[in-house]
DNA sequence: TTTTTTTACGCAATCGTTACCGAGAACGAT
DNA sequence: ATCGTTCTCGGTAACGATTGCGTAAAAAAA
């Protein structure tokens, strides 16, 4: 089965005229008489013509439409920074086409090449925590791709990066920690290739430091699947607690990874004992029990910021040199769960 | 700034070579010499020629991508059947582009026009809640432009359906409550337009009607934009605790209601008398408090049974007549939010 | 009336690719 | 030596839309 829509020659067959014409008609040209220009008009109402934008690309060599990589959809801060590209997108005449890479670097490198052969303008990239061999998408920016990174981010390709203040974010949530007691906090986190991973880990280190606690290698946990994998998770909260440095609080680094370790501690019965903290967008963290003290980012406005960069970058007439690194500040809401039991 | 790709034209004038000579050897022609064949893809290899998929879609007429349209992303329903959709258009060579409709019926309508245009080969909608005039959607799918409903779909468009059983899955929810103990009922649900709307409702009645407690008009509330505006819900549930027919227990119809129920029951420290279910595709319903007895629907497998129908509508050489609606099971998960204090 | 200008439109090239049609060369068969 | 095949390849026309250039006819200026 295929789709058929009217072209611009049905229009030019029915009235007589060239395609030409008709074309400069659509488009209002001065050249065309106001009488043809008004037949043209009204028989493309008639029978709905839209222009091919098929047809277009393939003409103007730009498709007017961005493409998005993320890991998961199913994340709350990216659905939400999606939303916020999407917002600025839409009104500036922009498409949108989103996909995941379930943070594999196989996946994200089909991807990435499908989009960039399918001919996308530009590119919004947040990469997957296996991501290391990043040298085609430099080859791709080589050759004059248009391309923002938020939220996971590179400086292996001078783009424009727009990212949360996640060492402060960190800096704040472990501190919040400390005030309320605990001395031996977990840190459980993604992929030490991730820039986010680098950035929180250097957040929690940094507080630990300025409360003269010492930093304990043990106390940390890389789940390099970035929460996919909850048995690889759980082998890390396992060892956690089976060793000697047994932790009296966790903070996570990331929003897969903060849900899936609070329900393993939840099961695990230890809850009520651990003072627990992550960066998550969950918007239900307070209907959780007990309710979560998080860290939450401003997903909507990193989407929104990433896309006014990208969107710069591709309608600008010369070449851009200048980057910038936009950083947005964390919020540290505090609930329940990261309150001390007899404090 | 514009991106240049290597084109067949390259190849040509670096092997001295006809457009369509190159064109031949790339597809392995038997016409084309082993040696010029060779040759051929050598250089391409070379030069990471990759042939134009905008000049393929013009000249073939398709563009082996699929468009989606749901509602929200950000719905865990909707992000787990849109794994469902691309677990298998990945396999098959399709590209899936998503959009949102933010439950504007508008916004749909753009949507769904922009993706026709772009050329799609095919639509999976999930209808809006809004959505009540579908006429445009009729005459493209007259025009031949291949549909597959899934969850929220319409019968005016005769096509295939893939849908959950909402009929049974809110009987078993509502026989569940009166199991309980629980007599009076609320259902607070999403527009009356939307199939699942009057699916779930049918089997809310049903049950109602097997345990002989008379259906109450006044404890079933409509909230038109099925969730996306928070106080919609909470006067609906304020209204419900006003009236005479004062609910025991309630049961929500839709992902978002649900949470923003259990939510505001919560704030309104409600919750403990309450007894509640919902449909519900969260998947940390369990961290709760308390839990969330849920009604969940296999959207994964929703996902996947939709593209294949699609798929097999587009390939098919000749047009489809017959069309089926499948349904599949959905599953209750009993937790705590639905057990009856005292009982 | 003749010349110039303006108006209003058509022709053809272009974007990258494929497919149909043909053409030249090599070769064996007659 | 002539003819028919087979093997390789090139030319060209699409796909749908835009655009520079050319030009006939009409209008204006001389």
């Amino acid at each position: 089965m295929k789709f058929e829509s009217a072209t611009i020659k049905d229009i030019a067959k029915a009235l007589n005229l060239s395609t030409s014409t008709v074309s400069r008609a659509l488009r209002g040209s001065y050249e065309i008489s106001a009488e043809t220009k008004k037949q043209v008009l009204e028989y493309a109402e008639k029978i709905n013509y839209r222009p091919n934008p098929i047809a277009l690309s393939l003409k103007e060599r730009r498709t007017r439409a961005i493409g998005v990589v993320v890991s998961e959809i199913a994340n709350n801060f990216f659905s939400q920074a999606i939303n916020g590209i999407e917002s600025i997108a839409y009104n500036r005449g922009y498409h949108v086409t989103i996909t995941q890479s379930h943070e594999s670097q196989d996946r994200e490198r089909v991807n990435i090449e499908h989009l960039a052969a399918r001919g996308v303008d530009g590119l919004l990239i947040s990469l997957s925590s296996e991501s290391v061999d990043l040298s085609y998408l430099k080859e791709l920016h080589d050759k004059g791709m248009p391309i923002v990174f938020f939220d996971r981010v590179t400086k292996e390709i001078e783009t424009h990066r727009v990212i949360a203040d996640n060492y402060m974010g960190a800096f704040h949530a472990t501190e919040h920690l400390i005030y309320q007691g605990y001395k031996k906090i977990a840190h459980v986190t993604s992929s030490p290739y991730l820039s986010i991973t680098r950035e929180r880990l250097e957040g929690y280190r940094a507080a630990l430091e300025k409360h003269k606690i010492t930093f304990n290698e043990s106390l940390v946990k890389y789940c390099n699947h970035g929460g996919m994998i909850v048995s690889e998770i759980e082998e890390a909260i396992t060892a956690l607690f089976k060793s000697k440095a047994k932790p009296d609080a966790m903070f996570t680094a990331g929003d897969r990874l903060t849900i899936v370790c609070f329900g393993i501690l939840k099961r695990m019965k230890q809850k009520k004992e651990i003072g627990f903290t992550g960066f998550t967008n969950s918007q239900v963290a307070d209907l959780f029990s007990p309710s979560l003290t998080v860290i939450s980012q401003p997903a909507f406005e990193i989407g929104q910021t990433a896309i006014e960069y990208l969107i710069q970058m591709i309608e600008s007439k010369h070449p851009v040199t200048d980057f910038v690194e936009k950083v947005l500040p964390t919020e540290l809401i505090i609930r329940e769960s990261s309150r001390k039991a007899g404090s």
